[in-house]
DNA sequence: GTGAAAGCGCTAACAG
DNA sequence: CTGTTAGCGCTTTCAC
């Protein structure tokens, strides 16, 4: 019937003997158009089964109503969970997700940004990978005008938004927790100083010990990745030195876990020989035995705080003021690093709540 | 210096005396541009920042390069390391993706079809929300020509390509390792019949007993969902009936993680009170206690396998022949459903390997 | 209310 | 090897 396999407006303008113009409208329901006319357009459209060209649309409105994505990593529970809450915030306000995944890699990282880019995002949400260090990538975003909003791992450049955890005093939360559980000998399974979660978690281990009086054990402070092997090494390393901390507090979960096996492989228990607790919730933390304690971060928030100021900043494009939003933590107690652990395995001091 | 945000071809022509074709032609590494003029040509685009605009190039050029993914949900260990293995093999062959998610609602899953048919998608990979009963919008994307390979929960459509684990051979491994240890009061949680994942997975679990001559008591058989929730109830009905059978095989891995909380919650023990295999590997499987045997899906080959045919299909457009590539599953053994568990908790027979 | 004209930025086809 | 001519399908003025 059409040469095309695809249906156009012209299609439908010439079926109804109107222009190109009035199907244009009718279709995107501009006042303009009549509404019998608008019916009858619409009508038509889905009986010719019609698909609007975006890419022409958006040539030639030159917006594109999508939102680019770049984060590092996909199979992680922070991470899923945070764009599962992205899709649903841009679901909800009519916006579509462009999300790639840099797999921890720089290279790829501003690959795909400039891909992004080249699909002509209206607006970017970034979560960098581990080491990001060229930072001329983002002053190209800048430069181009497209609203950028960092999300949990960012970066400080002027003109952007981030929405991040309270990762310094969730940390401080959870070292605290330890310290007024009575525990002295705390040690830190901590990331990289170059990015922020590992700065910050970081800090905030330090501003609790410091506060509480609890001296800090270098050879308990051991800075890694934030993978399971860097948990597995992290013990191995102090097993190894015959200098076991009572308490040992990860910079993310499956750090956690890698003590986990760790801990279990040279034949010892939590939390009877060494607590834990970690930074970041996972589906299952509840599951492990023990089941781990730790300061939960709030993925919706995140999520959909991130889509939504990247969305105020897409349009007000001229007035809009960076905004820095950060997401208060909770600590979430189970089995590990609980006054009934303390009790039933016969620690120092408290009876607890 | 531009009126423009934004640099195009036309500025770098004018800033070189070329025309706009030339340094299209010579952007893309065309042979028809000299070697000189070409580098010229890329060393002015770098200088300008020049970012090429895919809506235009792909209006003009009418393919996309681009792979649009439908999948039900993102936070689960299956989903998000299939989707890291599609981003994988997409990078690694110069494709986009653009992933979408239906957070298992059909009415999503047709919007997002629409949205990726407007986008211009060279092709579509889908995996199916868990009830999928509306076939049009497939049937829409069929007669717009664009290759459809499902992926792992499949929809049976002429024309389309299928990439799938072998659900069926890996449910039946599973259920006569349980035999072979002897068992014989087996259950099995299963999920839906109307989808294939469930279908096959109990169709596995029937052969194998009726090969091994064990008798299934529907008492043992419960469908329901594929996650947490279904384990849970799933195991409360049969523990407040009073009959437990010694071993469960469960459709997914979450549905197993409910029937450890349940078990927990009623005080009884795995495996000593009931032992348990799932369907599907996860990140936690090795770290629960007991850690959990597995059918594992080889989940980078899905990906893998999945982006390859779609690509073999776009590129050959007319001549491409439907492919049903099945991958065959694993047996991950660990401290459930194994001859060790069966000695240390003194079930019957076999001391195993 | 409706439509004609112009153009978004790029590529394909052909001519030189 | 390089350039000219014509669109891709849509939206945006701006007339009528």
């Amino acid at each position: 019937m059409e040469k095309s396999i695809h249906i156009t407006l012209d299609d439908i303008a010439k079926r109804l003997n109107v222009s190109k113009v009035t199907v244009s409208k009718a279709l995107r329901g501009h006042p303009d158009i009549s509404k019998e006319t608008t019916q009858l357009v619409k009508k038509v459209a889905e009986e010719l089964g019609y698909t609007p060209n975006y890419m022409a649309r958006n040539l030639s409105s030159r917006h594109s109503n999508t939102i680019g994505v770049v984060i590092p990593k996909i199979a992680h529970f922070f991470f899923s969970a945070v764009i599962e809450s992205i899709y649903d915030a841009a679901f909800y306000n009519n916006y579509e997700i462009i999300l790639t995944v840099s797999q921890e890699s720089e290279d790829r990282q501003t690959k795909h940004i400039e891909s992004l880019l080249a699909m002509r995002v209206d607006g970017l949400i970034i979560s960098i990978t581990q080491q990001t260090r060229d930072l001329s990538i983002f002053e190209k975003v800048k430069r181009q005008g497209i609203p950028l909003t960092f999300i949990d791992r960012i970066l400080d450049i002027p003109n952007t938004s981030s929405v991040t955890v309270d990762d310094r005093g969730g940390a401080f939360q959870a070292i605290e927790h330890a310290i007024k559980l009575g525990y002295t000998k705390i040690g830190h399974l901590a990331g990289f100083h170059e990015i922020n979660i590992g700065l910050k978690r970081y800090q905030g281990f330090e501003d609790a010990m410091k506060q509480y009086g609890v001296e800090i054990n270098p050879d308990w402070v051991i800075h890694g990745s934030f993978g399971e092997e860097a948990g597995y090494r992290g013990f191995m390393q102090m097993y190894n030195n015959n200098n076991l901390p009572e308490f040992l507090f990860t910079v993310t979960y499956p750090v956690a876990l890698g003590v986990y096996a760790a801990v279990q492989e040279v034949g010892l228990k939590i939390p009877d020989d060494i607590d834990i607790m970690c930074f970041g919730n996972s589906d299952v933390n509840r599951f492990i035995s023990p089941s781990l304690s730790c300061v939960n971060q709030p993925t919706e928030m995140l999520g959909k705080k991130a889509v939504e100021v990247t969305l105020d900043h897409i349009r007000n494009i001229d007035s809009f003021v960076p905004k820095h939003i950060e997401i208060p933590t909770e600590l979430l107690l189970r089995e590990t690093c609980s006054a009934k652990g303390m009790i039933l395995f016969s620690k120092a001091g408290l009876t607890g709540s």
